[in-house]
DNA sequence: AATTGTTTCAACCGCCGAACA
DNA sequence: CTGTTCGGCGGTTGAAACAAT
């Protein structure tokens, strides 16, 4: 019944990674790739957990990892995709091609979250001009959020002639999109599944802003992405 | 040079969904 | 279908490095 057991987690190193012990990873993962953490603790010179050793390779000794040094542009790009995405940091990560989820997390906050209390981030607040479309009566209604009342926690967020209020309730209008995200058994009202559906809507009909080649993703069309205004779906 | 305070970031912890026997 | 483990994630901790006194 169930899986075998990983390892016995008794007995095994713990903190700092010796040279030697990164060494027998590394060797590891050449012969064997990735994945086979389970089997780690069971090498000669490596007595380590394989969660710990997969948490080694992947936020250390990868040969593709970006340390420190984060640039103005991956700066600026951490804050808007935070700013979208909230604390997913592997989201947030897989759109900075070198770094991990770790390293990202710990320069938001040693660096980003300190500057937005100090509230020198300011320029970066701007609106994001996002889109909803809503079915109602077979006709495609355009809702226009503000993303800087979306975000506040008080009061009641504007979208056209519906509202929505400081419990996520939505108070006015009915539609299939906000039926979506507004679970009216728990009215709880999911910000980032929202965000979520935003990103694929935009996709599909703007191309994935973030599709890049390999290194670095353009930010202008990420900004394209983000603030353009789509006509054609306007009455 | 010694001590104290602050910052950085690697590593750990616990949770959760997926996979598996 | 059930119970268990794996792999992945975000939150947190604490040792090491650095700065200030």
């Amino acid at each position: 019944m169930g899986r075998k057991p990983c390892c016995t987690k008794q007995g095994l190193n713990r903190g700092t990674w010796s040279a030697q012990e990164d060494k027998v990873l590394i060797n590891y993962i050449q012969i064997h790739g990735q994945g086979k953490w389970r089997d780690l603790p069971l090498k000669p010179g490596l007595n380590i957990c394989g969660k710990s050793c997969r948490l080694r390779w992947l936020n250390y000794l990868r040969p593709d990892i970006k340390r420190g040094n984060i640039s103005s542009e991956e700066d600026e790009l951490i804050i808007r995709l935070h700013k979208l995405l909230g604390n997913r940091w592997s989201l947030i990560a897989g759109r900075l091609p070198g770094r991990t989820d770790n390293g990202i997390k710990n320069y938001w906050n040693t660096n980003l979250s300190k500057r937005k209390k100090l509230g020198t981030d300011h320029k970066m607040d701007h609106n994001v001009g996002a889109l909803v479309q809503e079915e109602d009566n077979n006709s495609t209604q355009l809702i226009d959020f503000d993303i800087k009342e979306l975000l506040s926690s008080s009061g009641s967020l504007q979208a056209n002639d519906h509202q929505i209020n400081e419990n996520g309730d939505r108070i006015v209008a009915d539609g299939d999109h906000l039926h979506h995200h507004c679970c009216l058994e728990c009215s709880k009202f999911s910000y980032e599944a929202m965000f979520e559906d935003l990103m694929d809507e935009r996709t599909t009909r703007l191309g994935d802003p973030f599709e890049n080649n390999d290194h670095m993703m353009d930010l202008n069309s990420v900004d394209y992405f983000l603030n353009s205004e789509d006509e054609s779906l306007i009455d």
